[in-house]
DNA sequence: CGATTTAAAGACCAATTGGTCTATAATATC
DNA sequence: GATATTATAGACCAATTGGTCTTTAAATCG
């Protein structure tokens, strides 16, 4: 199938730490801390990398917050493609994605919070890279909620006047707006109530 | 009418500033910038106050910011009784609520972002201040939307099936996602059209 | 082995952080 | 005019910021 590569393998001592794994634990830190709020030593006790392993491997803290929420909203479109599978009953989707928005945003989850919407809140207006970043995740996100309710729509399952273009428009601000009231750590309950009795407006 | 305070007046210079303008420009600060963001000289700048006077006036950084918090709240809260005077007709203040955040959430309003959804993402799991008065917000700004619907309702105004109280959850959500996908600066048209949608199902 | 590359530890750096303090001028009351 | 209070400017502070560099030990190759 694949031939060999034609590089010669580096002569020296390999890298011995998983990068993919500093970025994660990098990401769980500017995941609870903020960007601003998370300093050097922060990332080195996490990474447990040292300094110079860290801007070796990264470049400086920016480079590495950006990669870090790369992986952030990898990890999120994957989950949506998972959950919103076509081959899936669009309405199982629809329900399957809002109850992981439920698990996120009660109790300690909630408090933790999202590191996109802290990112947007805190960066996207001054920072053109991520600004683009959060963009293009929120228009990512939309057009797969439309997509299943377009999907939703064929089958006869939407309620009346419903439009899935709007309609992705307004539960993608719905979820979002569930992770900023989910920072006051509601319980489980309400955020399920809340979700239902938006899908009932929309689901036939 | 009232008696003369019997209070003697103070013997020295008397402050030159006013406190609450200088909250408000320190606001402006936070709010463009996060608190973290946020250094001394900017805060300096903006309040055109000498260090010692700011800390002579407000103690520190994080007693400013409170205070600048509590405005931007009370800014807030005050709005919300006059959009939804009980004595007007309450899907006509709904409108207006919602108009607001149209408002606000388009274009350059809408990339400025708002204080109180940077901060709910940027300290309300660590900061226990701050994190009661994000909660008691959205409390107090759920309760009078659901009141408004209450209203609503009782005149025969909202569409079968939905109930005051979930559906003014839905709304708070709604409009602080609005507040985030903001930050991406979407036209004004897009955020009008899907605040109709969304009034579309809860309004007959 | 020798050459090469890397990791870790930590010294080191200038700049910035939030915060205090002092000196001086201004403005008020008695 | 004496007393008291305040504002400003700026020196000053220790701690922390993001970032570089050097040293030494490891690991891999030819």
């Amino acid at each position: 199938m694949s031939r060999q590569t034609p590089v010669q393998l580096p002569r020296g001592r390999p890298r011995s730490f998983d990068m993919e794994a500093a970025v994660e634990r990098a990401m769980g830190v500017f995941w609870s801390r903020g960007y601003h709020g998370t300093a050097l030593p922060d990332l080195l006790r996490a990474t447990k990398l040292s300094r110079g392993s860290l801007y070796a491997a990264f470049g400086d803290k920016h480079s590495l917050f950006l990669r870090a929420l790369d992986r952030y909203i990898a990890d999120a479109l994957t989950r949506m493609d998972i959950e919103l599978d076509p081959r899936r009953e669009p309405v199982d989707g629809l329900r399957a994605y809002l109850a992981g928005y439920v698990d996120r945003t009660s109790g300690a989850n909630g408090r933790r919070g999202c590191l996109l919407v802290a990112t947007a809140m805190e960066l996207a207006g001054q920072d053109a890279e991520v600004g683009r970043r959060i963009a293009s995740f929120f228009k990512a996100m939309e057009a797969r909620v439309a997509d299943a309710l377009s999907r939703a729509k064929t089958a006869g399952k939407l309620a009346d006047g419903v439009e899935p273009s709007s309609a992705a428009r307004i539960l993608v601000c719905f979820v979002e707006g569930l992770r900023v009231v989910g920072k006051t750590a509601p319980a489980r309950n309400t955020s399920q109530a809340t979700v239902d009795a938006l899908l009932d407006r929309f689901i036939r």
